[in-house]
DNA sequence: AGCATAACCGGACTTTACCCCGCTTACGTA
DNA sequence: TACGTAAGCGGGGTAAAGTCCGGTTATGCT
């Protein structure tokens, strides 16, 4: 919600977004949400996004640049929801917990995330865009790089190991595990992820 | 080279290929790695690349399945060498030296890999595809399995354990370092993420 | 060699992401 | 409150991905 359009990364807002802009933003995205429920992803296309929004196929591009864009902006929208959990919850997920076990429960409480939005965060992919669309995941790896900081790990680039954390934690799901096994029995797929990470987190960080 | 045609996921192939079926694809992949050199990926088209091969387009899907399928396979293609190296070069990547030893040059190598095709490897991912795109890299991440199961790691989920470490290897490269960065300094991207998977695969692996 | 059949070929056709540009509307200033 | 202007809007236009099907060619069998 706080974005004002495709281009602007930069997190302070340099203008205020339009209200008749604002409202467009907010319909389009709950528009496709429905016809995702509805219809599956791939069968949302932009013209039936617009026409059942009743605005114009331009508005639709200027808010979300491209098609991924507009999963990207769902997947976000999730996600900061998410995120003030992890960042103001009850421990071990929330402050209070020791780093290692705030770690460990991140990936945990990530990996139903993922799950759960695993239709939508496939689609956000996009294998024609230059630069890793949006940067996957962001707020993830800050969070990681965040919890790594306050562990010690000896002398280490943790900027990076934050980064291969967290594809280790996101490539599972996004690249690895076939959707047939995630559809048809999600639980199993938890049961054997969330003691992975546990047993990666521990082997990684152990003195 | 093996693949019949893009349904063909088995290995064993069940029929061999028809002769000027082969030839055409031969055709295509050398067609298509000329135009990408000359033109880059994304203004690689599946009409202009039928034009050009002298070949009617409904061919070139038949062979690829998609635009992405093209990519895989030039990727598959150069994977394939790659993986000869691997499999029966001298050590410490070929066999003869310690697993943990073949399992850090492994990492480095194939980092250096994917540096090379950068390119080529980001157009083979595809969003809409709900299957990853034909199981990413299962080569590489059988290779690390096998290494992995004569390193003595004590109880440890080792298949689950070779897809995050296949993700970490793969992950910063595909999906996190803009390829800005990637463009103007290989070099730089490469001191950096060598010493990264070091660091990695000895944090998992000590006793 | 001659034939049956399955695989292959090509290019016209459909669908859809994405661009363009003239018109409209919201907001800062006087 | 009136005005100028920058941002937003919409829908027709383009190009490229992917589908279909009638015609063609290779291959196994006799």
């Amino acid at each position: 919600m706080g974005r004002v359009n495709q281009f602007d990364v930069s997190w302070g807002a340099p203008r205020p977004e339009r209200a008749d802009a604002a409202r467009n933003r907010q319909h389009l995205i709950a528009t496709a949400r429905e016809m995702i429920a509805e219809l599956g992803q791939e069968r949302l296309t932009m013209d039936a996004l617009a026409e059942r929004s009743g605005l114009g196929k331009g508005t639709v591009f200027r808010r979300f640049g491209t098609r991924a864009g507009i999963f990207q902006a769902l997947l976000d929208d999730g996600e900061r929801a998410f995120q003030e959990q992890v960042l103001s919850g009850p421990p071990p997920l929330g402050p209070g917990a020791p780093p290692l076990d705030r770690l460990i429960s991140y990936g945990q409480a990530r990996v139903r995330f993922l799950v759960e939005h695993q239709e939508i965060a496939r689609a956000a992919l996009d294998g024609r865009q230059p630069i890793p669309s949006g940067s996957q995941s962001p707020l993830s790896q800050a969070h990681i790089r965040m919890l790594l900081g306050q562990i010690d790990l000896g002398p280490a680039d943790l900027d990076l190991l934050a980064i291969q954390l967290t594809a280790a934690l996101d490539g599972p799901l996004l690249l690895y595990v076939s959707a047939t096994d995630l559809n048809r029995a999600p639980d199993q797929v938890e049961r054997r992820l969330l003691p992975g990470w546990h047993d990666l987190v521990r082997r990684i960080c152990r003195p």
